[in-house]
Formats: structure tokens, C-alpha cells, sequence
RNA sequence: GCCUAAGUGGCGGAAUAGGUAGACGCACAGGACUUAAAAUCCUGCGGGUGUUAAAGCCCGUGCCGGUUCAAGUCCGGCCUUAGGCACCA
């Protein structure tokens, strides 16, 4: 019999057998195994799939050997725009085209042996389904969780269609190459910004990867900062700011609006006027990203109008710039160049004034010390590319020109008075001041604590003219023009070395120090003048604490036909109006086109009959929303689903939710791993506040696995030719060797390029595995001699399994194949154990080798436990080192102490050579790890 | 740009909590079996040095630096690649 009888015949006597279906009030405990659904694609399974639900599927077959009623469910997520994109281009109607290609991925997916229950299958297009997600979306309107809003959409003007960042990338429509443009549009959206914090403090009742978790909370993007509120000169308005660090607030010396803010061209002076809008028209065309990218040149204009800081009346110039986003904050932003990097940018160019409020400080500090101002004078000279230092040799090493301002005397003389003074060289220019240094020091030859306030001068040398040194008679030093490297490598002061960072890297300082030319603020620290200025904001009324985040409401509304109909009713006189819910489902019309109309409304709006209806509330004439839902909202429920999937008169019953209590382990790809997982779980949270599901957080395991990649490393697309078809690979090796090539070629969340190589060296170890079957004698015990690697397999195989370590668990098998073949025979009991733990990973050929030995079906077993004294060596071999380089390896009983494997140690040949005329000066030994010996 | 990962032989990748780097597999080379090929089995396989052969020695986990008796693993800085960045799903 060929393989693909074998795995016809096995996957027959499961179905058949309804070995997989699982009933929900089973008296064993539930073992909810979940798999992201796929979109079922018209280009079939791609092996990225069979990769994860292998995976899932070796889990699921052993969680039941052990004793765990397991819901492995399988479904089908199809609506969205590919389909309707396939059913515009074929001229087919999406609802077949989805037929057909279920069809496909399931046939794929049977060949494939997963141990699915089928009994549970569904599809998001069901009306069965969607009833509920229509159901849900009236819930959260009911709760006053989903409203309309205006929101800028891209859009492109020749295909009068809406797109995402993706296809609008670069400002250019994908389709058609047209410009695209910014366009007002009015949404459902989702009050998702309510559950921001929910969802924060969420994740700590789940076991997600922390990466995931990271993942979670940086879309969520948690800012606590304060809301402040400027007066704009000449207007009996004010605008809000949102700010992190309104400990800066004395550093603000401009303000900038989005482009879109509503005041903009109410208070933007005459003569600014035509500069303002040309920019905003300009602003109107770019993307999100393009707009916050953080390398590219700033941009912006002065609208004339001025500010004032609520801190100290300045007025300060209103500029609007594409770097501020209406959608964050408060669309407007106060800028302080000094202290934030964007702000310093758009400064520099535009000549503004940057204020310093912050300093960082360096040295420790000490107590009565005496304070005073100094400088660092950096000068260079571009002849040579030095930089003149001075050396004290023993006495301070090497240094710039430091000095302590005179009274009166500025930053700037003092440091060219230094110059002259300690090297005499008289002919600089200055180049730049850079921030002021906090600096805390002891002077060993005045015998102090300082605590000086320095500021870092960069000069650049024009000519060598020198004239004499004054020096102090103390004054003894080298004066030398050294290089970048020399003063990296010898320099060792701290301020110096700063300093010399500050001249050479020009920014804002975005760190932590203490703050000056800031009143009320002088001497704290960044947390403790936050805290200062928020009382002194709420105290004088111009502001108040407020917490922010990144993440926005939900944008529900797709204009498109291929989606769940939104049940809402547009009255004239009642305004929206929901369905009534006994009216559910609202069916998808029949229709026969599915392009969405010109002015880019959803392709429903056109079909009269459909959106024309009446009032659910006054019974007047009225018309239906033609937008339908997006993509997400199908896969944002559908794990609860699968716990009942056939109830009628619930979108799943309490009782089965609690019985499954939640999803134990949830696979899918990392590209979902932030935004999917998020819906899901937002959508969760809102009915467990409603009362509808028993748990806040119904997913407690997240995993992200990798791609698989075309053997060129690429990631597989027709385009480039790298795609291989599951079904081609099955029919010449078996589905066998194709789950466990996927199992074993590589790190399961990593990407891994395919190798039909190696595939070909998996179809070889299930060879190997077959032909054992011809050294098996009948004994019911293990062989005396394979029995603790034996033991030790189990032990590996099923941890493996369990954390993801799919790949060393099948090379565990493989060893213990590789020992199986040293045998000049095998027991049957032998060959049975072996094929119960590959059965996860290669349930076909397993079950049938296992049948030939009159066992019953590996599926109906029992996972086969382990020793655990079994699994211990009495004796191991480790490592010798000779300070810390391997010089030889000693074998060691468990027991044995600590002298007489030093005594046994030294007797090695390798070690002996070593220790003559040595001394040893520490002997290490760690009990089954290694031996250092550490000699001088 | 921002966020999150990853970088180890010719290749895919192993390495529990810092303890013998390269498990397992692929590819390759040599040999056995065969009229021959395939299949199978045996041996070798990071680089250098050394030797009749070996032992041994030196270098080696993207790059630079640090901590430690000991670093692929921890810390600081950089480089490269992949995924996500709200209408692809």
C-alpha cells in the first residue's frame, strides 16, 4: 500500500469514526486549541498555512492522548475586499467564488489530516453568523459605543475609491498611479478610546509573549502628560495644547497647528493668507506616515498670529506644519526646541529662538559645595582635524580648555581669555554654544566640592598665531593637538568628555537634569517640575493633567459590498435608528455589480430596492446605511462562536463559554499579532461589560509564528515564481513528510526558507522509521539498553510539543531512531512508543505501522508517560578548563564531592601540562555544568 | 522615521537559569554493496596550524566596547534584514 492510500484510509476511519468531534459538556477537563482561520483565497492553501496548523494539530492530538477534551475548530473568514476584487475581475458573484474556494482549502486541509472538528465549521458570510456580528454592532450602538464621524480618508479621483495607506503609498493610487488626495468622509467608528485602559491593564490576566504584549501596548501608546491652554493674541479664543513635558514650558518660544486645526484660518493674518493655504492644499496630499516621518525636512509657515505662554505672558508665533496630526492630542502642539528633537529642526530652519530649561547634570553630587560658572573650549582645527587639548600628564590626564568665568564676564570671552591664557594661541572663531552642563566636582589642589555650570564653546582655529601662555605656577601641562580617537580613548572627565559630545553631535537634549531659566521650576528635575507645573496649570486655571494615547476609535465603515451590512436606518425625522434584532439578519442583496459608484459610496447604495425602507421607529420612508463592516469585525468573535456554534437563539450560550472557559492557546501570524488581537480583545471586553461573556480576557496564550519563505528567501508570490503548492508536495512525499518537513525546518516563530532538500531528508527518517518495523521482536517491555534514552525522549517530545519547540522534537525522534538502528533488534513495545510520539506529527503512517502490530488506533490511546529517574545519567561528562579555555573533559559520577574531582582533574594528562610551576589561585566546579581552574 | 523581532559552518538550524559552540537534518567528499544506476549502509565535514596518523595549539556565534573565573547567552553603542504603523487580511 502507497502513502496516499495509507493517509486516504486513516483519514477516512476519523471521520467516519468522528474521532475529533468533541461535546461540550464532557467530564474531562477542556483544552481550547485555536488557529487563525484563514481568508480562503482563490490560489489555494499555502504551505505558511499547513506550517501552523500542523503545529496546533500536533498539540491537539496529544493534549487528547493525555486526557484533555481538545476543541481544535477550523472556519472560514471570508469576507473583504480580495473577494470582491476576484469577483469583480471574474465576473462571478463573491458568495460562489467563496464557495468554491472553501471547498478547495478544505479538501487541502482534509489531505492534510488535522485533526479538526468539522462538525463546528463556519463561515463570517454565513447569514447564520453574520446575524450575530450584526447583533453585536447593534449592542455597541445600544451602548452608545458606535457612532458616525467626519474622517479624512485617502482617496483617489479617478477610481472614486477609498484606500488604505498601503495602496495610497507615496501619494499615488496602486491601481491607477493617479495622485491621491485627503477626503472628508463620515464613518461608523467604534468607541474603542474607552477601552484604552482596559486594554492596558488586560494583558496582565493573559500569558501573551511579552513581545506581544509590547506589541499591545505601543498601539495603544499610553502618554501622560497635561493639556494646556494658550491665548491667541488679538482673539478672544485660546487653543489647546497636549504636552508630556510641561516641565518645559518656560523653553516654549513657538506653536504650531495641524494644518487642519479649525482655527487656522480664522486667525492666519492677511498677508499669510495665500502662503497658509497653499500649504494646507499641499499637506492635503500626504499620508499620515509621510507626514510624522522623523528624518525628512521639516516643513511649515507663520500665520501671523502670536500666543501668549500662559507661564509668562510671552507671545510667542503660531506656524502650522505637517508634523502635527489633528487625530493626536489636540492638533496642537507648543514647541520647545531646546528639548525636543522635531521642535529643534523645525527651528533651525526657520531662525526661531531656542531657550535652554533643562540641564543635564554629570559628576556626583556632594554636599556644601560652591557653585560657580565655567566653560569648555573646544577648538579645531580643519587644517589638520585636531583638536587642541591640554595634558597634565599623571596630574588630570588629558583635557579641552576649562575656566571659570570672571564677574560679569561672559560665556564667550571667558573661554577666548582661556584659550590665549593657557595655550596662547589668539585667532579663533567661534562656531557654536552648545547646551549648558550641570557639573559636579571635587578640586583636589583647592580641596572643594563645585557644583559649576559650564557651557561647551566649539572655535575653530584660523591661524597659528601664538602668543605667550600666562600661566599659574601650578600650571603644568602639555598643550597638544590630538585627533577624534586619542580623545576618545584617553579622555576620561566626564564634563569634558560630554562636552565634546554636545559640540560634535548638535540636538535638542531630550534627556533628564535639572531645570533653570524656569522661575518656579529652578533646581528640579524633569518628574518633579511635571508634577510642579501641573498644580501651578490646575491653580491659575490654564490647564489641567491629562492622560493621552495613540490609539483612535475604530473606523467601522468599509464602502464596499463583499461585508457584513451595518442594521442602522437613516429616518429624517428620527435620525439613525438601529434594526430591530428580531429582523436579523439583514441579508446581502443578489445583485450583479459590485463596484462602488462614483462619488465612492458602497457599491449598495445603488440598488434601490434594497436601501429603500422604512423607519423601524416612526414608519416613515427611509433609507438603509449602504456601508457594510469591515474585515475585522467577522474574526473579532468568532473564537466564541466555535465554543457553540450552532445556537440559534445566542451568539454562544454562557454555559458553553464556561465550560471551555477561555481560548488556551491562540496561533496566528505575527502581522496579527497587534491589530487583530486588539480587536478581538476590545470586542471581548465590551461584552464581558455588557454581561455576555464570562471573562474579560478570553484568550490567555498568544502565538506568532514565522512565514515560510520561497526557497530564494523571498517571501512566496506568483510574481516571482517561488510557490509551492502543498497539494504537489503531498501527492510525491506524502502528508506525512510534508508536516513533519514543516515541523523540522526551524525555529517555529522564526520565517525559514523551503528546501525541498531537506524535505527529501524527512521522507528518508519515515523510511527509516518503516523499515525499523522489520527488527521488531515480540516482548512487551522495553530493551534493557534503549530504556533511559527511552524515557528521556518522552520527556523531550512532549515538552517540546508543549513550548513551541516543534523542531528539536522531531530531531529527538530522529536520535532516538538513529539508537533504534544500532540495535541488532527492537521490541515491539519499543516500536509502539515510537510510533505514539511521532504520531502528533505523522499521524498516517503511524497508525497504520501500529495497526500491523495489532495495537489499537494510536488516536484512541494513551500519551505514554515517563520516569523521571529514568531520564537522570549516573555519570556525566563535562568540560575541564584552565582559566577558562577548554583543555580537556572528565566523566563524573553524580555523587562525587568537590576534592576528589579536583584531585582526579589534576591528573589529566592535558591539565597536568598546565598546572607545572603554576599556581593554583581558585578551583571551580559546578555539579554537572563544568570545571575551571584558575591558575597564575 | 517610529515600534517589535532576528543575525551562529557551504545551507536550515541546536545550545534549560551565563558553564565542552555547531545537536539533528541538508549539501558535499571518500568508501561498501551493484554489471550499472537508484536505494541503502559506513567514514569525514567551521577556519588555521601541526602530524605517517593523532594528540595538541590558535582563531571563530553581524560590528565595536564592557561586566564575569567563564559570554552565542548579560550590559552600552552601532550595522543589516524582516514584520507592524489604523480601508490588504
Amino acid at each position: 500500500m502507497n502513502f496516499n492510500e495509507i493517509e486516504k484510509k486513516w483519514q477516512n476511519y476519523w471521520a467516519k469514526n468522528k474521532i475529533f468531534k468533541v461535546e461540550n459538556n464532557s467530564k474531562l477537563p477542556p483544552y481550547y486549541i485555536l488557529v487563525e482561520f484563514p481568508y480562503p483565497s482563490g490560489s489555494g492553501l499555502h504551505v505558511g498555512h499547513v506550517r501552523s496548523y500542523t503545529a496546533q494539530d500536533a498539540l491537539a492530538r496529544m493534549k487528547r492522548m493525555q486526557g484533555y477534551n481538545v476543541l481544535y475548530p477550523m472556519g472560514w473568514d471570508a469576507f473583504g475586499a480580495p473577494a470582491e476584487q476576484y469577483a469583480i475581475k471574474n465576473h462571478i458573484h463573491p458568495k460562489e467564488a467563496v464557495k468554491e474556494n472553501i471547498k478547495t482549502f478544505k479538501g487541502q486541509m482534509q489531505s492534510l489530516g488535522f485533526s479538526f472538528d468539522w462538525d463546528r465549521e463556519f463561515s463570517t458570510t454565513d447569514p447564520k453568523y453574520y446575524k450575530w456580528t450584526q447583533w453585536q454592532f447593534l449592542q455597541f450602538y445600544k451602548h452608545g459605543m458606535a457612532y458616525k464621524a467626519t474622517v479624512p480618508v485617502n482617496w483617489c479621483p479617478t477610481c472614486k475609491s477609498v484606500l488604505s495607506n498601503e495602496d495610497a503609498a507615496g501619494g499615488v493610487c496602486e491601481r491607477c498611479q493617479s495622485k491621491v488626495v485627503q477626503k472628508e468622509k463620515s464613518q461608523w467608528m467604534l468607541k474603542m478610546s474607552d477601552y484604552a485602559e482596559d486594554l492596558l491593564t488586560g494583558l496582565k490576566d493573559t500569558n501573551f509573549a511579552e513581545r506581544v504584549k509590547l506589541g499591545q501596548i505601543n498601539w495603544i501608546g499610553k502618554s501622560i502628560g497635561a493639556n494646556v491652554n494658550f491665548k491667541i493674541d488679538g482673539f478672544d479664543k485660546e487653543f489647546v495644547v497636549f504636552t508630556t513635558r510641561c516641565d518645559t514650558l518656560f523653553g516654549v518660544t513657538y506653536c504650531v497647528l495641524a494644518p487642519e486645526h479649525e482655527y487656522v484660518l480664522e486667525i492666519t493674518k492677511k498677508e499669510h493668507l495665500e502662503e497658509v493655504k497653499a500649504y494646507i492644499e499641499k499637506c492635503s496630499l500626504k499620508n499620515e506616515m509621510e507626514r510624522t516621518e522623523l528624518n525628512k525636512e521639516k516643513t511649515g509657515v507663520f500665520t501671523g498670529a502670536y500666543a501668549i505662554n500662559p507661564v509668562n505672558g510671552k507671545k510667542i508665533p503660531i506656524y502650522i506644519s505637517d508634523y502635527v496630526l489633528k487625530t493626536y492630542g489636540t492638533g496642537a502642539i507648543m514647541a520647545v526646541p531646546a528639548h525636543d528633537t522635531r521642535d529643534y529642526e523645525f527651528a533651525k530652519k526657520f531662525a526661531i529662538p531656542i531657550i535652554q530649561v533643562l540641564e543635564e547634570e554629570t559628576g556626583t553630587k556632594h554636599e556644601n559645595e560652591f557653585t560657580k560658572n565655567s566653560i569648555v573650549a573646544i577648538v579645531h582645527n580643519p587644517k589638520t582635524d585636531k583638536y587642541l587639548t591640554i595634558n597634565w600628564g599623571k596630574n588630570g590626564g588629558r583635557l579641552f580648555i576649562g575656566g571659570t568665568r570672571k564677574e560679569n564676564e561672559n560665556a564667550l570671552d571667558c573661554a577666548i581669555r582661556e584659550i590665549l591664557e593657557e595655550t596662547g594661541y589668539s585667532d579663533v572663531l567661534l562656531i557654536k554654544e552648545a547646551f549648558k552642563i550641570n557639573h559636579h566636582y571635587y578640586a583636589y589642589n583647592k580641596n572643594k566640592y563645585f557644583n559649576i555650570e559650564a557651557t561647551p564653546i566649539l572655535f575653530e582655529l584660523k591661524s597659528d598665531k601664538r602668543e605667550k601662555q600666562h600661566l599659574d605656577t601650578d600650571e603644568n601641562f602639555e598643550v597638544e593637538w590630538v585627533d577624534k580617537n586619542t580623545i576618545f580613548n584617553e579622555m576620561k572627565d566626564e564634563l569634558h568628555l560630554k562636552s565634546f559630545e554636545y559640540v560634535l553631535n548638535p540636538g535638542a537634549m531630550t534627556g533628564d537634569g535639572i531645570h533653570i531659566n524656569s522661575e518656579f521650576l529652578d533646581g528640579l528635575n524633569k518628574e518633579e517640575a511635571i508634577d510642579k507645573m501641573i498644580n501651578w496649570l490646575e491653580e491659575h486655571h490654564c490647564g489641567q493633567k491629562q492622560i493621552n494615547y495613540k490609539m483612535r476609535d475604530w473606523i467601522f465603515s468599509r464602502q464596499r459590498f463583499w461585508g457584513e451590512p451595518i442594521p442602522m436606518i437613516y429616518c429624517e425625522k428620527c435620525g439613525w435608528v438601529p434594526m430591530k434584532e428580531e429582523d436579523l439578519p439583514l441579508l446581502l442583496p443578489d445583485v450583479a455589480e459590485y463596484e462602488p459608484t462614483i462619488d465612492g459610496e458602497s457599491p449598495l447604495a445603488k440598488i434601490s430596492d434594497w436601501v429603500n425602507t422604512t423607519c423601524p421607529k416612526c414608519g416613515a420612508k427611509a433609507k438603509r446605511e449602504t456601508d457594510t463592516m469591515p474585515n475585522w469585525a467577522g474574526s473579532s468573535w468568532y473564537f466564541l462562536r466555535f465554543m457553540d456554534p450552532l445556537n440559534d437563539k445566542k451568539f454562544a450560550s454562557m454555559d458553553a463559554m464556561k465550560y471551555w472557559n477561555r481560548v488556551d492557546w491562540y496561533n496566528g501570524g505575527m502581522e496579527h499579532t497587534a491589530r487583530h488581537l486588539l480587536y478581538a480583545r476590545f470586542w471581548v471586553q465590551f461584552l464581558y461589560n455588557i454581561g455576555l461573556v464570562p471573562h474579560k480576557e478570553m484568550i490567555w496564550t498568544r502565538v506568532s509564528h514565522g512565514m515560510i519563505l520561497g526557497s530564494d528567501n523571498q517571501k512566496m508570490s506568483k510574481s516571482k515564481g517561488n510557490v509551492i503548492n502543498p497539494d504537489d508536495i503531498i501527492k510525491e512525499y506524502g502528508a506525512d513528510t510534508l508536516r513533519v518537513y514543516e515541523m523540522f525546518m526551524g525555529d517555529y516563530c522564526q520565517d525559514a526558507p523551503w528546501s525541498t532538500e531537506s524535505l527529501r531528508g524527512c521522507k528518508r527518517f519515515i523510511d527509516k522509521v518503516i523499515r525499523l518495523k522489520d527488527k521488531v521482536i515480540p516482548s512487551d517491555t522495553y530493551t534493557k539498553e534503549l530504556e533511559s534514552t527511552i524515557h528521556k525522549s518522552i520527556k523531550k517530545v512532549e515538552h517540546d510539543t508543549y513550548n513551541l519547540g516543534y523542531n528539536t522534537a522531531i530531531s529527538t525522534l530522529m536520535i532516538l531512531v538513529n539508537k533504534y538502528e544500532e540495535q541488532p533488534s527492537i521490541t515491539k513495545e519499543d516500536y509502539h512508543l515510537l510510533l505514539t510520539l511521532l504520531n502528533p506529527y505523522a499521524p498516517h503512517i503511524t497508525e497504520e505501522l501500529n495497526e500491523q502490530l495489532g495495537y489499537k488506533p494510536i488516536c484512541q490511546s494513551k500519551w505514554p508517560t515517563y520516569d523521571e529517574a529514568k531520564t537522570i545519567d549516573q555519570e556525566i561528562t563535562i568540560g575541564v578548563q584552565v582559566n577558562g579555555k577548554l583543555r580537556g573533559e572528565i566523566t563524573l559520577s553524580l555523587d562525587e564531592d568537590e576534592s576528589s574531582v579536583k584531585e582526579r582533574v589534576c591528573q589529566l594528562e592535558n591539565i597536568k601540562k598546565y598546572l607545572t610551576d603554576k599556581q593554583i589561585v581558585k578551583f571551580i566546579y559546578i555539579p554537572q555544568k563544568i570545571v575551571n581552574i584558575i591558575i597564575k
